[in-house]
DNA sequence: TTCATTTCTTGATGTACATCAATGCACAGG
DNA sequence: CCTGTGCATTGATGTACATCAAGAAATGAA
């Protein structure tokens, strides 16, 4: 079910979902610290499907929506996480997307295939790839 | 100054941001009831801005995000809001995300002009045009 | 190692949208 | 009444990305 809020201690978690066409996109990528979950509201189906993508531990913050005043503060981060990535898909190329991530996310570069970040940046991996090949060649 | 949380008691509000080419995209729609913030970190600069589209009367509901523990049930219906967003953005072609909108927020197509929701939508005036011609067509 | 499977890359082509330019259409002020 | 001034529409063209197809490179299993 959803309106569950998940905490990662360790490893790394992702949440997607899959379109009309059943085309998947990454929603969230959640490692060390970050939360996670489907906000989707109580009376309607979820639409994000969470999995893990290394070996984890995961902690379940909050049980519903209705009670989690104890975390606002993870939730206003996630706010932010969410507008900017609303103001990114909103108004920046997918070169720019994917500049944003590697400076935002380090480290999960390494640790997921491009295709999964192609899919979280919201582009197919040949888009990617040549958007790879567009960065190496500036230099 | 951002991190600043407003609850809209009547009228309409609106959040945009301007991106490094001036274009201009609407972030978000704020009618009565709906909280409308600038969810940046405090210390970056704000991104959006924020101005009535209608005289309204409005409430600053939080001075700032630490102390934000009264609304949280606030938050998370903005999460889902930002949730569906961004899964629209990713997935769903302008003349979805269109159909999406006039079902979701009926009373507001009304109320502004129709660049406004291009720029919300994330599309120019020029393709809602078309849009609204081929949903015209179909009937 | 070899083979299988998946991932990444590259090229050719297609398409949804943007951009640019022109026109029509309201509404407000003279 | 005209006449701006912004908004919506329409057409022509451009472009960023998707899709499709093929190969290369990495990964993993026996």
């Amino acid at each position: 079910l959803n309106t569950k809020i998940f905490q990662v201690e360790s490893g790394l978690l992702r949440s997607y979902f899959i379109d009309e066409k059943g085309k998947e996109h990454i929603y969230q990528f959640a490692p060390e610290k970050h939360i996670i979950a489907d906000t989707t509201p109580n009376d309607e189906p979820c639409v994000l499907f969470i999995d893990c993508l290394e070996d984890s531990l995961i902690i379940q913050i909050e049980k519903d929506f209705n009670s989690l005043s104890k975390t606002p503060l993870k939730l206003a981060k996630r706010l932010r996480v969410l507008q900017k990535r609303i103001v990114m898909l909103m108004s920046s190329a997918a070169i720019e997307r994917y500049e944003h991530f590697i400076a935002t996310y380090p480290s999960i570069i390494q640790r997921v295939p491009q295709r999964m970040i192609a899919s979280y940046l919201g582009i197919t991996p040949e888009a990617l790839s040549r958007v790879r090949k567009e960065i190496f060649l500036r230099k």
